[in-house]
Order: structure tokens, then sequence, then C-alpha cells
DNA sequence: ACCGCCGGGTGCC
DNA sequence: ACCGCCGGGTGCC
């Protein structure tokens, strides 16, 4: 799945050319700038006082040179450690003082491989490579020269045929006959694509029955899941590209190799697509594997002839004290998801203690927890938790098992949530994702660092051995990365087939665009407004400010947006586009009203200093919105003088403007029903849908989708006219309130509703809405992957008929444009996997004539 | 001999 | 380290 949108900041900041600010995209100092690195040239020199180490190395593996600062004796010291982090020696103090500003500077990275690393007892030779962005090519090589040392160009054949240099340690090959050709594209999508195309096949056929607790029939598709995960869970194989030796354990990337057996990682990644039961499946792991494959003894509850029912303690455990209880952790949106299903999915006449892990009454005491079969918690609370150090509980208990539900959560290796997921202690690690590589090879690595999968949990290796050969086109290393995936991963897609058969027979999803024309009096009021807006926006290209008014444009959209909706969304039409001396209580609520614009224009804002959804927003006086924590940490490490990542104005902390509200955004802060009602053009096209439907399938059931909540609102009252049953769920419900919205809805009695009023993005995946067969998209949304999620609430497991989609799209407006844009948006994120980033210009020029187009400049 | 040469002591950063 | 380097002992043929 592809994040389609295009007015992300992340876009903005690379069309701005930013990419170098350390203050953007290094915050911590770990990101490498993988993608742009290319090899200066490689240089010898040598490893010294071996003698004093323990570490040692084989030949041709690979080693890493660590800096050592605060070596009493020189303070260029350069350590050389192998790949298990044991140290093997300095580098020599000549060449160590040649090295020390480099990698100070982070003018280049220097990777070594040790030629003949075996058996030496004083000092040993070490091949280094130079890797850094084209641009400090010269200053580096002038360092070098400055003390007296000359790289060797780079290899012949370097970035495709030899392996020595970027992939494998040794033993150097000879350059092949063949001139390298880059894969196009496609083919390194179709590449990609192949990475799971066998998974279906070899050993994961195998079937396996849920424990008698597991109160559900698994298909047979999840019986092969379950078969798989308890091999993975009991199996004592070697991880991939590990080799036994005569006596010892060799690793064939890094040539490492050690006497102890290295520990196979005990899970893996579920990436089964959505609905094909991943929840199920990892329940009925919980219950049947325990220990040496026995399942999870628990309580059975019997009832006596009196109608009393009473719990039947059992023998708790097999061995005396190992660990007993699974962690998940979940999105929000999903926590009440798995309660569901676990109360449906466990055998009624059983036991399970299951403790849920979230509200400011939750247990500080670890073995509350540790007692537990099953404690659920989030990634925030995880995160959270783990942030007040050393107290979190969640860290201080040895979990038998931890499932990372809807794990791509932790792609971002600098995310508080990923960090607290990897400290957390546990043997047997499960990720499970739909998404397991969205699009690129980077976001794996996390989930990889979870498993803790030897050597990639450090950085170094996973790039020198995986990430760079792949993204080089080294030869091998796609394969590679196939093999890695193949053997920890599990996925089937909803097409796939077991014995022939599609895996899930899902019911026919058909989208249908319905037109809608707006009457007159709507249309003057959309061509003024939009002339309004068309002649601010004219102006910013004319000034040039086109970026710093933002927050402007999007509102101008916005606006459109909602008055092809219903004239009433619109309602604050402050068009107060300049305005610059105003008192600071005008500036802040200036602010926050462009803020609140920002977050609910529904543009799928990105933090451009972390990349992630914004959680905690701030808008700076620029009008930029950042994560708090990010843009803080910004201030505090340019200061006395930080500038905005995106702008480069003037960064403040006194400037900074919270988000003010708890209550869900929604700018078409509607006020409440002091107007009287009136219809719509797209109202009465629903309305004429929904009665034409009832009047053909009277126990059709459909979902109302809009972004805007107050539409939904103003929806409310034909239905109740017209004698609809119907239903809502939006993301200001609290969690009991949409529980009981999804209960009512989903249930077939008589007189339940037919009708469910819902916000785009509320639920979230887990979101089980199949009562449905029909849904009615008010509005279209910037990212045409939010409303595929949302039309798989209806289209997955459990649904029973075709679906019939209808978007209602105004003629002549910003929809059909956005629906335009959203075409070639699809298209584009079909072919584009792994391209280079197309150049700062390209993408400035696109976002205009995008906006241009939005509006029809 | 303010040299050469010898041979013992010694050894990362 | 079966090296280099250091510094003390030593000194024609």
């Amino acid at each position: 799945e592809r994040n389609y949108s295009w007015f992300s900041s992340s876009d903005f900041y690379s069309s701005l050319g930013l990419e170098d600010f350390p203050s953007v995209g290094d915050i911590s100092g770990t990101d490498e700038d993988t993608e742009s690195a290319i090899l200066y040239g490689t240089l010898r020199g040598s490893v010294v006082g071996l003698r004093y180490y323990t570490g040692i190395v084989n030949n041709n593996e690979m080693v890493a040179l660590q800096r050592e600062p605060s070596n009493p004796y020189d303070k260029n010291a350069v350590r050389v450690n192998n790949v298990n982090g044991d140290q093997v020696g300095h580098i020599k103090k000549e060449l160590a003082a040649a090295l020390a500003g480099i990698m100070d500077s982070k003018l280049a990275v220097v990777e070594g491989v040790v030629p003949y690393g075996a058996k030496n007892v004083f000092t040993m030779p070490v091949q280094m490579s130079f890797w850094g962005r084209e641009e400090n090519r010269e200053a580096v090589l002038d360092q070098l020269k400055k003390h007296g040392f000359k790289l060797a160009p780079p290899p012949k054949g370097n970035r495709f045929g030899s392996k020595w240099i970027s992939g494998r340690a040794g033993p150097s090959y000879s350059a092949p006959v063949h001139a390298a050709v880059q894969l196009t594209t496609e083919q390194l999508k179709s590449e990609f694509d192949k990475l799971f195309e066998d998974l279906k096949e070899d050993d994961k056929t195998c079937e396996m029955e849920g424990a008698e607790t597991v109160g559900t029939l698994l298909l047979p598709h999840q019986k092969q899941a379950l078969a798989w995960m308890v091999s993975r869970e009991n199996s004592n194989d070697l991880p991939p590209f590990w080799e036994e030796r005569s006596n010892f354990y060799y690793n064939i990337l890094t040539n490492f190799a050690e006497e102890k057996r290295p520990e196979n990682v005990r899970g893996g990644i579920l990436a089964d697509d959505m609905g094909l039961g991943k929840t199920l499946t990892t329940i009925a792991l919980i219950l049947t594997n325990f220990q040496d494959g026995k399942p999870l003894p628990v309580e059975r509850i019997t009832n006596d002839k009196f109608c009393t029912t009473s719990i039947q303690s059992v023998e708790k455990k097999y061995s005396d004290d190992g660990p007993r209880a699974t962690l998940i952790v979940c999105p929000l949106s999903v926590l009440s998801s798995w309660i569901d299903q676990f109360e449906q999915h466990i055998h009624q006449d059983f036991h399970v203690n299951i403790y849920v892990y979230y509200g400011s009454d939750r247990s500080k005491d670890p073995s509350v927890l540790s007692e537990q079969d099953i404690v659920l918690t989030t990634y925030n609370i995880l995160a959270t938790d783990y942030g007040m150090r050393g107290d979190s509980p969640l860290h201080r208990v040895k979990w038998l098992r931890i499932v990372l539900d809807e794990g791509h959560t932790i792609r971002n290796p600098n995310a508080q949530q990923t960090k607290a997921a990897l400290n957390l202690e546990g043997h047997r690690r499960w990720v499970l994702t739909g998404t397991p590589i969205q699009n690129s090879v980077k976001d794996l690595w996390s989930l990889i660092s979870f498993l803790k999968l030897k050597p990639f949990t450090d950085r170094e290796w996973w790039h020198r051995t995986i990430q760079r050969p792949v993204t080089m086109g080294t030869a091998g290393g796609l394969g590679r990365l196939q093999s890695l995936v193949r053997s920890i991963t599990l996925r089937r897609t909803k097409t796939s087939k077991v014995k022939g058969k599609p895996v899930l027979e899902l019911p026919e999803r058909k989208v249908l665009i319905q037109h809608v024309t707006l009457t007159e009096e709507e249309r003057q009021v959309y061509q003024s407004m939009k002339k309004e807006g068309k002649a601010a926006i004219s102006r910013f290209f004319s000034e040039g400010t086109v970026l710093a008014h933002y927050a402007d444009i999007l509102g101008v959209l916005l606006r459109l947006r909602q008055l092809c909706c219903h004239p009433h969304l619109c309602v604050n039409t402050s068009s107060s586009f300049s305005a610059d001396n105003k008192t600071p209580e005008e500036l802040h609520e200036t602010l926050v009203n462009k803020m609140k614009l920002v977050l609910s224009s529904g543009s799928d804002e990105e933090c451009a200093v972390c990349l992630e959804s914004l959680t905690v927003p701030v808008i700076t006086r620029c009008v930029h919105v950042f994560c708090k924590p990010c843009i803080f940490e910004v201030i505090r490490s340019e200061q006395p003088n930080a500038k905005c990542p995106l702008c480069r104005n003037e960064l403040r902390v006194e400037h900074l403007v919270e988000c003010p509200l708890e209550e869900e955004i929604d700018s078409s802060n509607g006020k409440k029903s002091d107007q009287e009602w009136m219809s719509s053009s797209k109202i009465n096209a629903l309305m004429h849908a929904l009665i034409e439907l009832r009047r053909d399938s009277p126990n059709a059931k459909c979902l109302v989708v809009s972004q805007f909540t107050t539409f939904l609102s103003l929806i409310e009252n034909p239905l109740k006219e017209s004698g609809f049953a119907f239903t809502r769920l939006d993301g200001s419900m609290a969690q009991k309130k949409r529980v009981e919205a999804i209960q009512c809805f989903q249930s077939s009695q008589a007189g339940s509703p037919t009708v469910m009023l819902l916000s785009l993005k509320a639920g979230g995946v887990g979101l089980n809405l199949t009562a449905a067969s029909r849904v009615f998209l008010m509005d279209p949304a910037w990212n045409p992957a939010a409303e595929d999620q949302c039309f798989d609430r209806c289209h997955r497991l459990g649904q029973k008929h075709d679906v019939v989609i209808t978007k209602f799209i105004v003629k002549d407006s910003v929809e059909e444009n956005m629906m335009k844009i959203q075409n070639k948006k699809r298209e584009l994120a079909a072919g584009a996997f792994a391209t280079k980033k197309p150049s700062a210009s390209e993408v400035k020029q696109t976002k205009i004539n995008e906006i241009k187009a939005l509006i029809d400049l």
C-alpha cells in the first residue's frame, strides 16, 4: 500500500532541497544517507594491538570502524570491532589521525574488511571503503592527502559486478565479462513482487488444528499459518545466512564465525493481506503453542446442577518458572477489535486471563502482567511508559511471546514507539502487518531488528549486506533479500490459492461514479468562492509565496470541497489572507485556525522532521505544522538561531502554538443548528439512491461516508424524515459508544439500522462492517488509499454480497480535478518502486501543476 | 666516536 | 615480532 498524498510536508521538504540540513533529517545523528552514497575509493591500512583484545576475525570478514574520541592515549583513536561487536584492535595511529576528522564530520562512512583476518597475533591489514555523497568527495580526498594517504579508485565494475565492496565480505571475484545493466523500475518492481511469490509454496502448506480452547473452526489457510507459526516458534533451525561448519557456525554474508549456535528467530512476520484472519491465527497460536507444542493450560468453566458457575483450576504451568504471558501491542484503533475477537474465538468453556494495559489505572506492578495469559496494550502506551525510563512495567516483564500488530507502525527507527518495541524482552517475537515492505527496503529494518535476527540488529550490517546491495543493484542483492524475507515471512494475498482454490472467496467489488450537478444557487456560491480563492492563489504564484501560504491554499481547496457537499459546511469564511498587523491574541487565534485547517483538510499531513503522522501537532509562526517533540529537538540542537526546517524562517519555542482541542477536528465547525436545515444537490442524490435501494432490497445495509462530520450531521435530518433507521460512527465518539454503534449496525435483527454514517478515517483497519454491502462516498479523499481502506471495512472476510460503491462527484468542480490527480497518482504508485527520487525542481513543478490543475489556473 | 655496529629490550591507541 | 625501533655498550687489524 502506498501513500498517495501529494500535499505532504516531506515532499515540500525535498522540493526545497533541504535534505542535507542535519537538523532536519538527522535529529538523532543515526540517520545515514544511504540512497545517494557513492564509493569514493578504497585504502589499505593496518589494525594494531590485536593481542590486547579478545575479538577474533576470519579472512575476509567485515569489521566495523568506530571512533573512540575518549581514548586517553589518542583522541583520534579508531576502534576496530568484529561483527559481534567485540574489539579486534585499533587503526594504526597515523591513519587514525586522517580518519578521525572525516568520520567525526560525517563526510564519509568508512567500512572495513580484513582480507587476512585469521591467525594474526599483533597486526593485520584492513581494506577500507569510503562512502559518501558526491559533493563531499573532494573534501574527503583532501583530508586524506593532508595526512599522506591516497584512495585507490573503486575496483572496476564496482556498482554491480564485484561483490566484496558492498555486499558480502569476500573473497574478491574477478569482474564479469559483460557490462552490468541497471534494472529498470518495472524490473525492480517485479523482482520485488517475487519476494513473496514463492511463499505460498514450499514448506508452508502443512496444516495444523487449533487447540480445544480455540472456539472457532480455522479455515485451511489459517491452519497453514498456525502450523507455520508453531514450527517457527519450536524449530531449532539456523537463522538465514548461517552455516554449520566443523565446530563453529559461519555467517556467509559477513564471514563472521562463532562457536555458539546462533539462536533462530522464534517468530517472524505474518504479512497476510487484510481480512485473511491474522488476529484469529494469532489467537490460535497463543492457545495452541505454550511449551513444546503443548497448548496453553487454562481454566475450564463448569456449571454444576445448581446452575452456579465455578472455575475448575488446572495445573497452570508445565515447567516451573518460564514466562507465561503473551504481550500484544497494537494501535488504539484496533484494541477493541482484539478484545472482541478474543471473546469470539476463545471457546466458551474456558477462561483465559486477559489484561488490557491501557488507561490511567493500568497496573504498575510487573508481576500483575506476568501472571496473565495475554496482555494487550497500544504503541502509545508502550512508548509513553518507556519514556519514563526504568519504570515501565512492560519492559520489566520477560514475555513468553511479543506480538506487534500493524507492525509497519515501527518502520521509523528513530521513533520512540520503535525504540520501545525493540527493547521489550521475550524470545518469541512476531510482527503482524498487511504491508511488509511499503515501498522501500528501508522500512524492513526495524522489523528485522525487532525480531533480533543476527547480525541485522545493528544497522551497519543490515545496510552493508542487504540494503545497499539491493538499492545499488549489486549482483545477488535482491536474491539475498528474497531468501531473508522468505525465511521469516508468511504472506498470502486475497487472491492466493490453497489447493487450487482461492484462499478467500470475496464477492465482487464495483466502484461507480455518480456525477452530481449543483443547483443554480449552489453554483453561484461555489463560483464566487472559487473566484476569490483563485485570485488569492494567483497572487501567491505571482509573488512566489505559494509555500508560505500553504495552509491558505489548502483552506481554499477545502472550502470548495465543502461547497460541493453542502453550503452550510463552509461557514467560517474569514477570508483573511493578508493580515499582518495583529494583536498577539489575534495572531494566536489565526495560527490555531490555520493548524486546524491543515489537520482537517484531509491532506494527510506528515511531520517533516520524523515523517510520521502528526501526533502532538504544533504550528510555527511561519505556519508550518510539526510534531511538538520534533520541532523542540530542532530548536534545541540548532540554538540559538534555529530555523524552520521547511522555510528557514526564524523559529522560537515561545512562538509555537499547540493544538488546543481534544475533540475531533472538523474545520466546518458548524454553528450548530442555528441555521435552518436545508438540503443540497449531493444530499438529494444520496437520498434518491437510498430510497431506491430500500425499495429494491429492503434488507440491504449501507455506509454513508464523508470526511466532514458536520456533513454527516446534516444528512441525519432527511434520514429521519424518510424513516431510515441509522447509526453513526466517527472519531469523536468514546470507545464504548463506537462499540455499541458497530454491534448495532452489524446485527441482523429486524429493525436494526440499515444506514451507518461513517467518517472516512474512523476506526482504522480493524473495523469490521461487513453487514453493509453498499457504500456511498460523499466526497473524494486526497489519498485514494484512505478510500480503499474504507471500502475494505465491508469488503472483507465475512461479506456475503457483492459490494457496490458509489462515489458522488460534483460536475465541473474541484472534486473532478481531484479524481484526475488521484488517477494519475494511482498509476504512478503502481509503477514506482525504489526509483531515484525525482529532482527537487521536478517535485516542485509537479506540485505547482497540481495546485494549478485543482483550481483551474 | 658529535660516528657505525652490535645485540638486548621491547611492542596499540 | 623470523619485524622495526629504541638506547646502551662499544670501538683497528
